[in-house]
DNA sequence: ACTTGTTATAGAGAGGATTTATATCAGAAA
DNA sequence: TTTCTGATATAAATCCTCTCTATAACAAGT
């Protein structure tokens, strides 16, 4: 006959009270099925557990060396059902995330902080990379959430456009004259330009730009940061493609100045990607970055 | 819903394998019989245990974490079974026995000897006590079996005779005259007498039997040790009641001479007690026992 | 002898687990 | 696209195990 693990948990009952009456009280079951149970137990180990007493019964010493193996294999299947309990609560669980380049900041810090303040038991971890790694690491389950720039062309992934991203071009004081009116693609052309490395979303997007209008154009200084491209430009090195929210401040400093081109810069947006399948603790974080950004 | 540990089993195997129609296969059941355990479970906790895949399914990251939690608690029981069998194969298990006195060498080690030579991983534990202290030893059952002189009066204890154990005087050379024929009680009272300290049942047995006569007998020495009895009586202080096997030997080597009494001595029955349930493994050493002893 | 507290057994019944059959779905291949 | 394959999900009937009620059996204390 084969031994159902349910047995096991009214024997462990039962070797705790020693009384067959009393554990099926405690059970909620009648005694005859305890008894019935642990007759079952018995027949299939093939041992005796309990002797019968005119008071009760009482472990054997087999029995005795079979609660003590039992008694820790409930405590692990308990503390696995708390755990659960707790990550049901949000009171534990992980969060990982990843994220590309400076878009970290802008997007992802704020509504972190609120996940962060609401739910201070759940560890969060953030993997700064390219999209493409991102990407991949969600596609494998490694990572529950991704913020990348679109168009990321996934069908297994859920995509979800948060944010348009503005970007310009600025320039430093000696440039400034630039600045008065719109410029012409050709002009720009002509000015050394600070880009992101290639590779970068917003490197391709910009070539693609000026590609469609017969300008193959090269970096004069290629960075790979942000506050870099700012930090060279308002030292004059020329004109740095970054995005507008980044410069507010430079501009308002008098530090920057903005750069109105004639044709209009493209516009690229920032989206979360998912699996369609999250695990739970995720899902209450992506939840609250869909509705900070739902129109 | 309540949830049932035998789904516990289920779901460490569809952890493993990740697909639900091999498991079932493993577990020896159809697909729709995993599918609905492992949605009850996951209804149960309230939480997602697997994605489902096109080609199978995969752990979620709670999944996961449950699974490890499982995989130990279904370990415990796995040892636990196996521990059992061997235990069923005497390959593993204890006996503990407790005797008084000198009975050890005589009756006990011969059968402990053949015993262990038949299952050597037994451990065995033997305990050296007063008989009163025996007995109250495997009414607890800390004790599964008790060699003793009978009688023995407790009825929810075993107790099997195994032997009778034929007492006598013992004198040394100084006293070798008095061997040459039968001995009155009368006479033997005026010897310096050798005895086992008061409280032994050797010793209140043959206080019986002098008093039964009219005699009130005291020690001149009391020792309490057979080999200590035998030793004062070879050196001539008295006469020492002692087992007849245990001064073989002596006599035939000259060194003492038994005294026949007119009147009888008491003989006293050697006896196993035990619990009418023993444990599994003391079960067929006391089996050892009847046999050898058996008419 | 009677009462009390215990486990064991028998038989009926309920309900959960299992199976068969089928639907559904996602990918891979044609 | 359409088809085919390999997977899970669902529905409904069946089966079987567990559970219960009722009662027996038993030991211990009154």
């Amino acid at each position: 006959m084969h031994i159902n693990a349910e047995w096991y948990r009214v024997f462990l009952v039962v070797s705790k009270i020693e009384n067959l009456s009393r554990s099926a009280e405690k059970l909620h079951m009648t005694q005859p099925s305890v008894s019935y149970i642990i007759k079952q137990l018995e027949e299939s180990l093939g041992i005796a557990l309990f002797e019968r007493l005119s008071k009760g019964v009482r472990l054997t010493q087999e029995g005795k060396m079979l609660a003590e193996y039992v008694e820790k294999a409930f405590q692990q299947l308990f503390v696995a059902e708390s755990q659960i309990h707790l990550l049901k609560q949000y009171k534990l669980g992980d969060v990982r995330i990843g994220a590309n380049g400076a878009i970290i900041k802008d997007v992802v810090l704020p509504i972190l902080d609120e996940f962060h303040n609401q739910y201070p038991d759940i560890r969060i971890r953030l993997l700064q990379d390219k999209t493409k790694a991102i990407i991949d690491f969600i596609k494998e389950g490694t990572l529950d959430a991704g913020f990348v720039y679109l168009p990321v062309k996934e069908p297994e992934l859920a995509i979800t456009p948060l944010k348009e991203v503005h970007n310009c071009f600025v320039v430093g004081r000696n440039f400034f004259e630039l600045s008065k009116q719109p410029i012409t693609t050709d002009r720009l052309a002509q000015i050394p330009l600070l880009l992101l490395s290639s590779g970068s979303t917003t490197r391709s997007v910009l070539e693609g730009w000026f590609a469609s209008q017969g300008y193959s154009i090269k970096a004069d200084f290629e960075l790979n940061s942000l506050d870099m491209l700012i930090e060279f430009a308002k030292r004059g090195y020329g004109a740095a493609f970054v995005p507008e929210s980044f410069i507010q401040d430079e501009i308002e400093l008098g530090k920057l100045a903005k750069l109105d081109t004639l044709k209009p810069l493209p516009i690229q947006t920032l989206g979360m990607v998912t699996r369609n399948k999250t695990t739970f603790t995720s899902d209450i974080f992506t939840k609250m970055f869909l509705n900070a950004y739902a129109e």
